[in-house]
RNA sequence: GGCGGAGUGGCCGAGUGGCUUAGGCAAGGGCCUGCAAAGCCCUGUACACGGGUUCGAUUCCCGUCUCCGCCUCCA
């Protein structure tokens, strides 16, 4: 009787592993109920390459969990539109930095997109907010954190003694950064910049130090500030960038009087060993280049199928073995739904896989699970730092259990693990009949109609010879499909195709 | 030089002081199938190396070797 239906009651455990703390601890927002998470976006140099994916799937996942979790959650990922590289490409290209910047980041837009991530409730630029930047240099220099030299503003390091404290760096112990920006100016070596100074030819903006441009580190916390308040829950991005650029942020926001980030949250990054530093490795591991070979929902497998906090060398045996995994999965959603269409409708209606009103049913009958049909397992396993390797042999179970009810025939059951598999798939952002991934494209569905009028007459003369025990026709039929890609199946409910891998 | 992470069965990839056979992929055997495919069942028997703590360590401690990330722009 003490089955608490209010999912967030039923699991108040969520634990994350906080780089400050360097430990694994309770997560417990500012706010009940609330939850504000800040993510380093991209610096739009270039197109994305997978492991910015894997950064943002990783994330994706944990917001989508705390939403499952019945939180609200403000998500904000920002964009770094000026920077060094961005200003060089635009050099090389003739072309103006903004159009560079706003190039690519339609393509991390579109990437992030294609791979079902749940888009940020504000993706603030930083050219868009250089006031507000002011303002906080302003209040750092007010302060006697900060100061101008030579057309820059610099953070001066050695009033905050705190520094060092997030990435576990000791000041005296630190290589000096050696910025090429006359680092003469500056009272210590590892002061860095709040703002430079403009270089002849080079974007800028005027302020009260002279024309210039954001530093990079500014832009995260002022606009943290702006969006999320002075205090916020969690603060997100790779490992690479825990130093020097969230050091950085950590003690600007600080020293400016700020709370800023309660914790910390750093993904590993994705290795790529086999491939030699070779000049085409920048362009095979973009996004655009994989789809090429992998659906999206397959990468996506791939990419967040390890936790978030172990390295992935890429491989591409690996990502074979996860598109694999991924279509034993899909395969079992597809055959149960259809098969679950024609035993309910009764006749052959066999068109209702549009997933017109096609809610993932709260499982009528909640066995072993709580809240949203989601098995206990698989909400231990997220709530434990995000056990996604955990929660994905929970999903692979229930798939087990709904093939073997699906070969016994056993239609409730069917029905039961299937709402399971897609409830749980549904958190992890992989569910083959959701969003992203279904009738995305109408051509593409078009043709697949085209395709299953024709191989259906091909299957339907298969069948007759079948029925008349011409077993050679019927082989004969079937291997013509599949040289052309298309794979024959037989079922109780008669033969279905797909394409091969 | 400083900080941090990792070495698990054919492969990927979790995890734990003594039964977790994690899970997946691949392989072999079986069931099912006209034959297949898909699916289900079974099998393999792993924790870098050397010490130590312990009744007992893959899991804790020390050392060794190897690998990786950061300390400069980077998810």
């Amino acid at each position: 009787m003490l089955v608490v239906s209010s999912r967030s009651l039923c699991r108040v455990s969520l634990r994350l592993h906080d780089t400050a703390a360097r430990e694994v601890r309770e997560f417990l927002p500012a706010v009940p109920g609330r939850v504000s998470l800040y993510l380093c976006g991209a610096t739009v140099q270039a197109a994305p390459h997978i492991g910015h994916l894997r950064s943002a799937i990783c994330f994706d996942i944990l917001i989508r969990w705390l939403e499952a979790s019945g939180y609200q959650v403000t998500f904000c990922r920002n964009v770094t539109d000026i920077d060094d590289k961005i200003i060089n490409v635009a050099r090389q290209e003739g072309a103006p930095w903004w159009a560079v910047a706003e190039r690519n980041q339609r393509a991390f837009s579109s990437a992030y997109d294609t791979l079902g991530c749940r888009p940020p409730d504000v993706e603030p630029r930083a050219t868009g907010h250089v006031p507000e930047m002011v303002a906080m240099i302003r209040r750092l220099i007010e302060r006697g954190h900060a100061y101008a030299a030579g057309g820059d503003v610099y953070f001066d390091v050695r009033t905050y003694p705190e520094y060092g404290a997030l990435s576990g760096q000791r000041l005296e112990q630190m290589r000096a950064a050696e910025d090429t920006d006359d680092a003469s100016a500056k009272r210590d070596p590892r002061d860095f910049a709040l703002w430079k100074g403009a270089k002849p030819g080079e974007p800028s903006w005027d302020t009260p130090w002279g024309p210039g441009r954001p530093g990079w580190h500014l832009e995260c916390s002022a606009m943290s500030v702006k969006y999320l308040g002075e205090t916020f829950d969690i603060h997100g991005g790779g490992m690479d960038l825990l130093f020097p650029h969230h050091e950085n942020e950590m003690a600007q926001s600080r020293a400016a009087g700020y709370g800023f980030a309660r914790y910390w949250v750093h993904n590993a990054l994705l290795g790529i060993a086999g491939q030699k530093m070779s000049k085409s490795l920048g362009n095979s591991m973009r996004v655009s280049e994989m789809l090429q070979e992998v659906r999206p929902a397959e990468l996506r497998y791939y990419l967040g199928q390890a936790h978030y906090r172990s390295v992935l060398e890429f491989s591409e045996d690996a990502l074979a073995e996860s598109v694999s995994a991924y279509r034993r999965i899909e395969g079992f959603v597809e055959r149960a739904t259809e098969a679950l269409a024609s035993a309910g409708a009764v006749n052959g209606g066999s068109a209702a896989d549009s997933p017109a009103a096609d809610s993932p049913a709260a499982g009528p009958s909640a066995d072993t699970t709580a809240g949203g049909g989601l098995p206990l397992p698989f909400i231990s396993a997220l709530d434990d730092d995000l056990g996604v390797p955990s929660a994905l042999a929970a999903v692979h179970a229930a798939v087990r259990d709904g093939n073997s009810a699906l070969q016994a025939g056993h239609v409730a059951a069917t029905r039961a693990s299937l709402a399971q598999v897609r409830a749980m798939l549904g958190v992890l952002g992989l569910d083959p009949l959701a969003q992203p991934w279904a009738g995305r494209d109408t051509r593409d569905d078009r043709m697949r109609d085209v395709v299953d009028a024709l191989v259906g007459v091909t299957l339907a003369q298969r069948e007759a010879a079948r029925a008349r025990r011409d077993y050679a026709t019927a082989d004969a039929l079937r291997d013509g499909l599949e040289k052309a890609g298309i794979l024959v199946e037989d079922t109780p409910d008669g033969p279905r195709w797909k394409l091969q891998q």
